[in-house]
RNA sequence: UGGGGCGUCGUCAAGCGGUAAGACACAGGAUUUUGGUUCCUGCAUUCGGAGGUUCGAAUCCUCCCGCCCCAGCCA
C-alpha cells in the first residue's frame, strides 16, 4: 500500500509556491525535536511529513536538535532520535544541526533588537510578570521597566550573560503590545537567565533564548522554507513573524500548522511517557508496548509499515483521534507478504499418535509462504508424540467448533489427518493431560480417499524435535479509547497488556533464528524474535499483532448466546 | 464567549459551484491443509444547524451551535 502521489493541504501550498516561482523553486523543512525524551509514532508523522516533502520535491530536510532547555536535555536522547529516525529509512546528509550552536548568533540578534528598541530587560519577577500579563477578556499592563533605555538595556543584557544576576531575575522581552487580544504577543519573554548546565555548552551560558525566539531565528539561518508544526503553535505564528522581518533581511521562513497524531488506547504526550517510564510501569523507553519508535521497532514493527500508516491516516487541520486498528491493518499487511511461516506451540498439550511406529521420524518439507513459493521451504520432523495447542482440543465443543473433539478428525497443518481416540486426565484435578489419537497414512499430501471431508487445520510441534521459548503477548496499554483525555490516566492502564507465556515450543528451525527477525506464527499472529532478552537456551519471541480472527467473534457470540440463556 | 483554529460515514480523509473518492472498522458471501491471505458484495439521497445567493451549494453569504488551542522565565 504505498500511497504514490500523497497530497494534503501542505503540498497544495508548496505546488502553489512552485508554480508561482515564489521561493525559486526551494523546499527546505526540517525536523526539530527537542532532545528531551525519545520520539514516538506521533513524531514519526512530522518525520514522515518532512522528509517526505523534502524528498518528493527534491529539496531537503534538516534534523535539528531543539536544545534551548538544558533541563531534561541529554545526549542519550539525541542519540536515540538520529537512531530512530535513521531506523525510519530518512537521511539528512551532512546536515545535523543544534540550535544550541546557534546561541551566539541569536544573542547578537537579541543585541540588534535591544538597539532597535524592540526589546529591553525586564526585572519583573515570574510572579509579576504573570499577574501583569492581563487575561483573555483584559489586556496587560506594561512593564515599569519597558522604557528603559537601549544603552541600559545592552548593559543589562550585556550582564545576564556574563553571570551577574540571579535565576529569574531579569528577563530579555519583546517590545509588542500588552493589550494585544493574542497574548503570545503580550510583550513575550525572550531571554532567561538559568543556571543549569548545558549537555552540549555545559556552563558556557546562563541565559538561554525561548522557543519563539529561537526556533524561527534557527529557522531562517538555515534558510528553511517551511517550517512545519503542529496546531497548538498556530498563536504564535504572529510572533514567528515578527521576530523574523524585524530581524531577517532575505527570504523568510513560513509557519505551517498541522494536527498533532493521536492515537487510540495509547498515550502520546512526552509527559505522560515519562509518567510510564519512571513509575516502572512499563519496562523502559523500548518496552514493546510503548508507542515510542523504539518500543515498536523492539515490539516488531518495521520502517515501512510505520511510514505507510502515516502517508495512510493523511494531514489535516481536523483534532483526530486513529483507530490504532489502522497501525495494527499497517504491520498485518506488510509481514503477511513478507514474514516466513512457522509454527509455535503456546500451550502446550501432548498428543499421542498410537498408530505411529515408536522411535520413527519423518521430515516433512513445509512452504515458508502459503502464496509464495519463491520464500522456499524447510524441513519439520514429525513423530508419534507431539504437542498441539491446548485450545484446539475440547471435550464438549459447539457446533462449528473446528478442531479436534470426541469423535472428531483435524488436519494437522503440513502433516497428515489425525482422529481423537481417548483423552488421559489428571487423576486430581480432572485436567486433560494428554490425548491419544490415530492417523491416516494417505493424508499426508492430500484429502481423505473416501471423500470425506476435514475442516479443522491445526498447528503442531514434535515433543522430540522443538525448542522451549517464551512468548510474550501483548495488548493495548490502556483499556479505554482515549486515555490521553484523562487526568489520572494511570488508572486505566490495561492490566493484561502482558502476558508471558514460559513454557511454550517453536519448531526447530527457530532454534538460531537471529534476534529481531520475524516470523507469522500460523494460526496465531506476526512475532518477533526480542533482540534484548532472547538466549541461546531459550529464545523469547515477542507478538507484534495477532492475525485477524474470525473465529473469535463466532465463538464470543456464541458464548453470549450460551450466557443469557 | 478576548484571540486563534476546526466541524464531510463508527475512525481517518478526498472534495476548491455541476450533483459525496479512498482507507480502516463493520456486515454478508466465495475460495482456502493458517477460522490467515485473496476475492466479490453492502455500508453518508447527504456534508454541525438554520436561513440566503444560484438553473444548480459540502463548496459562496449571514446567523447560530459544538469541539480544540492560548494567561511557562516549557517546547
Amino acid at each position: 500500500m504505498t500511497i504514490s502521489n500523497p497530497s494534503d493541504f501542505i503540498r497544495d501550498i508548496i505546488d502553489d509556491d512552485l508554480k508561482t516561482n515564489k521561493n525559486n523553486g526551494k523546499v527546505a523543512t526540517r525536523f526539530p525535536p527537542e532532545p528531551n525524551g525519545y520520539i514516538h509514532i506521533g513524531h514519526a508523522k512530522s518525520v514522515c511529513l518532512n522528509f517526505g516533502i523534502a524528498n518528493q520535491y527534491n529539496g531537503t530536510c534538516n534534523l535539528r536538535l531543539d536544545d534551548t532547555d538544558p533541563a531534561g536535555e541529554s545526549m542519550e536522547y539525541v542519540e536515540s532520535i538520529i537512531n530512530d529516525i535513521r531506523w525510519l529509512g530518512f537521511d539528512w546528509g551532512d546536515r545535523l544541526y543544534y540550535a544550541s550552536d546557534y546561541f551566539e548568533k541569536i544573542y547578537r540578534l537579541a543585541v540588534e533588537l535591544i538597539q532597535s528598541g524592540d526589546a529591553y530587560v525586564c526585572s519583573l519577577s515570574p510572579d509579576e510578570v504573570r499577574e501583569q500579563r492581563g487575561t483573555f477578556t483584559e489586556p496587560g499592563k506594561n512593564s515599569p521597566y519597558r522604557s528603559r533605555s537601549v544603552e541600559e538595556n545592552l548593559d543589562m543584557f550585556q550582564r545576564m550573560r556574563n553571570g551577574e544576576f540571579a535565576d529569574g531575575a531579569h528577563t530579555l522581552r519583546a517590545k509588542i503590545d500588552m493589550a494585544s487580544p493574542n497574548i503570545v504577543m503580550r510583550d513575550p519573554v525572550l531571554y532567561r537567565i538559568k543556571r543549569e548546565p548545558h549537555y552540549r555548552t555545559g556552563a558556557k551560558w546562563v541565559i538561554y533564548p525561548m522557543y519563539d525566539f529561537a526556533h524561527c531565528l534557527s529557522d531562517a539561518l538555515e534558510g528553511i522554507v517551511y517550517s512545519i508544526c503542529t496546531l497548538e503553535f498556530e498563536n504564535n505564528r504572529p510572533l514567528y513573524d515578527w521576530i523574523v522581518t524585524k530581524l531577517i533581511a532575505g527570504p523568510r521562513p513560513r509557519q505551517i500548522e498541522f494536527a498533532r497524531l493521536n492515537l487510540s488506547y495509547t498515550v502520546l504526550s512526552k509527559r505522560r511517557l515519562i509518567e510510564l517510564v519512571e513509575n516502572r510501569h512499563v519496562s523502559g523507553w523500548d518496552d514493546p508496548r510503548m508507542p515510542t519508535v523504539s518500543g515498536l521497532r523492539r515490539r516488531g514493527y518495521t520502517p515501512e509499515a510505520i511510514r505507510n500508516f502515516c502517508a495512510q491516516i493523511g494531514v489535516a487541520k481536523n483534532d483526530n483521534l486513529i483507530d490504532v486498528a489502522l497501525l495494527e491493518h499497517c504491520v498485518r499487511e506488510e509481514l503477511n507478504e513478507q514474514a516466513p511461516r512457522a509454527m509455535c506451540v503456546l500451550r502446550p498439550l501432548r498428543v499421542v499418535i498410537d498408530n505411529y511406529p515408536e522411535n520413527h521420524v519423518e521430515e516433512i518439507l513445509c512452504a515458508n509462504h502459503p502464496q509464495k513459493p519463491e520464500m522456499g521451504a524447510r524441513k519439520i520432523s514429525f513423530s508419534r508424540e507431539l504437542y498441539i495447542e491446548r485450545d484446539d482440543f475440547m471435550e464438549n465443543p459447539p457446533k462449528k467448533y473446528h478442531r479436534l473433539g470426541p469423535g472428531r478428525e483435524v488436519r494437522l497443518r503440513n502433516a497428515y489427518v489425525i482422529k481423537f481416540e481417548r483423552a488421559i486426565k489428571d487423576e486430581q484435578t480432572g485436567e486433560v493431560i494428554e490425548l491419544h489419537c490415530t492417523y491416516d497414512p494417505a493424508t499426508l499430501s492430500g484429502p481423505p480417499a473416501d471423500g470425506r471431508k476435514v475442516p479443522g487445520v491445526i498447528h503442531w510441534v514434535s515433543a522430540g524435535h522443538c525448542v522451549p521459548a517464551e512468548v510474550r503477548l501483548y495488548d493495548r496499554l490502556f483499556t479505554i479509547e482515549n486515555p490521553g483525555a484523562e487526568e489520572d490516566f494511570i488508572r486505566h492502564l490495561n492490566p493484561s497488556s502482558l502476558e508471558t507465556l514460559a513454557a511454550c515450543y517453536v519448531e526447530q528451525n527457530l532454534k538460531d533464528a537471529p534476534p529481531g527477525s520475524r516470523f507469522q506464527f500460523e494460526r496465531l499472529g506476526y512475532f518477533c524474535k526480542d533482540a534484548k532478552d532472547s538466549t541461546p537456551e531459550k529464545p523469547v519471541f515477542n507478538r507484534i499483532v495477532p492475525l485477524r480472527d474470525s473465529w473469535a467473534k463466532i465463538a464470543g457470540s456464541e458464548d453470549s448466546k450460551n450466557k443469557s440463556r
